[in-house]
RNA sequence: CGGGGUGUGGCGCAGUUUGGUAGCGCAUCUGCUUUGGGAGCAGAGGGUCGCUGGUUCGAAUCCAGUCACCCCGACCA
């Protein structure tokens, strides 16, 4: 009975020199420490110590669904087309969606997520309100074939997932599971070691209402969100934030000579004005090809989700279209606009009276243009980007930014999918409905990376008790002494019986080798030995969070332990 | 998919501009010394320079094509 790893019979090769591909911490260091390896672009091979530390994240969830009622069940990995064509998605769901034919000419899709594959397996068994509710996952590797797949483990083609989906009778029972499955994805997060936040999302290629994605914070992040002190959080692309624009001068509509000044900035900084007393003019084509003029602050951005949710598959006008549809670059505004060009605004707009606007005509801007005066606007959309300042949407207190790594998101999908597959159950009224569904999602693979990001310093990982691939690593410093190699065994197989994960560095290496690597794999607890330590039956245990050191006896060493592992396992 | 870049022993790189038959550091193996923060000395093994074709007496080097990977932009756990 095994009951400590040895260093020489595991598979960790550490790499001394920073990999060249790599650029985020988690990735650098992941690669360093010998716990992952590519295998292809976006295709990462787990090695052992990844693979423990991932085993407790998939513990932690399991007890956690457990906790709130979900079953865990498996899925294949390949799903029919056919009922990819049933959902609808066989058609929206672009490149990234990895094809396949059998050889009998049968379409096939590799899962990037499986609400079908679900909903089609409990259709037909499922068909009375009294069978309901149910809550089923999985935690299996998904494969969306990414156009740029980047930052190891961040953002890979393969990656593991847990995917799971509710079937309710009602919407307040759908309600409840998703209340539920968000409460054990927050306690996830932080038995993870996980500093995150619950943030409003938009729901994206999934579907249905209402969205929420936990957010690992981490300024490598490649997602931005905005938050307030009130506990209001929302993904920067779904935040509908209050956003405050400056009034224009009132009085007579005014011909403006802005000789070359075409954009927000020089405009501003020309007339005295604050860059939000000024309306960004962004000319699109939108999804019926119609030419469109959006105006919007002009201190703010389009969001390119609410962009979308507005127009549809749009575009920005290149050069050539402004000319085509007698758009002049820089200086376009909402007086004298050709006759068939769609006009709209971003509802931040829509308490605004006064406006600064260009003049349709090269080298001129309009001020005092009125609303309902010079001009009107047909159509009003949230289409910008909230930002640093922005009026909290609950409190009304100003907005901070922070960027992090999006780990998991839960959806009210409603009856998106049992209404598009026709997946019904006779309800208490005997009438037929569609189930009320929720799907629930976490990047496993990628809560590992994050919470490397999140714990680690120069030397390397730090990684916390509840996801550490082993608790304790005991370094001998001379394996080849007669007292100290006996000790490391001796106190291996003590920590060991009591329950301890302990991993022994029983290399033939120089110390300044074994300190090194044992930093960058940031095993919670290091237990040194020397051999003066060793003759007077003492260990030097050090923490690899805090650095402290301090000096145990041996008979002190398992309790000392014990009490500072046990209480923050998961 | 658009733009930029890189492919040379296991890893990190030089050599390419100006063609002349491949080099450095780390790692590996052997021996001796060393042994609490990535050791020293001596010796050894390992590469048809991503691939294909072309130019040339001669190609890592020049030309064409192709593949892979990385970085910047539009998607998502």
């Amino acid at each position: 009975m095994v009951r400590y790893e040895l260093m020489s019979r595991t598979y960790a090769p550490t790499l001394k020199e920073d990999p060249a591909e790599a650029e985020l911490a988690s990735h650098r260091l992941l690669l360093r420490a010998g716990m992952i390896r590519k295998t292809a672009a976006g295709l990462y091979s787990y090695l052992p110590f990844a693979w423990r530390s991932l085993m407790k994240i998939e513990k932690i969830i399991r007890q956690e669904m457990s906790e709130i009622g979900a079953q865990e069940m498996l899925v294949p990995m390949i799903v029919p087309g056919e009922i990819w064509q049933q959902s609808g998605r066989w058609d929206v769901y672009g490149p990234e969606l990895l094809r396949l034919k059998d050889r009998h000419g049968r379409d096939f899709v590799v899962g990037p997520t499986h609400e079908e594959t679900f909903v089609d397996l409990v259709m037909n068994e499922l068909r009375s309100y009294k069978q309901l509710p149910i809550t089923l996952y999985q935690i299996q590797d998904k494969f969306r074939d990414e156009m740029r797949p980047r930052f190891g483990l961040m953002r890979g083609r393969e990656f593991i997932m847990k995917d799971g989906y509710s079937f309710d009778a009602t919407v307040e029972g759908m309600q409840k599971s998703y209340e539920d499955e968000k409460a054990a994805y927050a306690r996830i997060c932080e038995r993870c070691g996980l500093k995150a936040l619950p943030v409003v999302a938009d729901s994206g290629q999934i579907g249905g209402d209402t969205s929420v994605e936990f957010m690992a914070l981490a300024e490598s992040g490649e997602a931005s969100l905005v938050w307030c002190d009130c506990g209001f959080a929302a993904d920067t692309e779904a935040a509908k934030a209050g956003i405050a624009v400056t009034e224009g001068a009132e009085g007579e509509l005014t011909r403006v000579h802005t000789p070359g000044i075409g954009s927000i900035a020089d405009l501003a900084a020309f007339l005295g004005v604050p860059e939000n007393g000024t309306r960004k003019a962004l000319a699109l084509v939108d999804g019926d090809k119609r030419p469109t003029v959006c105006f919007v602050p002009g201190d703010h951005e389009l969001n390119e989700v609410k962009a979308e949710h507005a127009f549809g598959e749009y575009h920005l006008m290149t050069d050539e279209e402004l000319q085509e549809y007698g758009l002049v670059k820089g200086f376009i505004g909402p007086i004298g606009l050709p006759e068939n060009v769609r006009v709209c605004a971003d509802i931040s707009l829509k308490d605004s009276i006064w406006w600064l606007v260009g003049a349709n005509e090269a080298d001129y801007h309009l001020a005092s243009a009125c609303r309902g005066r010079d001009f009107e606007i047909p159509e009003w959309f949230d289409v910008v980007t909230a930002q640093e300042g922005d009026a909290c949407p609950h409190c009304g207190k100003p907005l901070h930014t922070a960027r992090g790594i999006e780990v998991s998101q839960v959806f009210q999908l409603g009856t998106k999918y049992s209404e598009a597959m026709g997946a019904t159950f006779m309800a208490e009224d005997g009438t037929e409905k569609p189930f009320q569904m929720g799907c629930y999602g976490i990047g496993v693979s990628r809560t590992l990376a994050a919470i490397v990001e999140q714990h680690n310093d120069d030397k390397g990982i730090m990684f916390p008790v509840s996801v550490a691939p082993y608790e304790v690593e005991i370094v001998p410093l001379n394996v080849g002494d007669d007292l100290v190699w006996p000790a490391a065994q001796k106190l291996a197989r003590l920590l060991g019986d009591y329950g301890l994960q302990v991993l022994v560095d029983d290399r033939d290496e120089r110390a300044g080798v074994k300190f090194a690597d044992a930093d960058l794999y940031g095993m919670p607890y290091q237990v040194i030995l020397g051999k003066r330590g060793v003759a007077n039956e003492m260990a030097e245990v050090k923490c690899r969070a805090t650095g402290e050191r301090e000096d145990v006896p041996f008979d002190k060493l398992s309790s000392y332990l014990v009490e500072k592992i046990i209480p923050y396992r998961a």
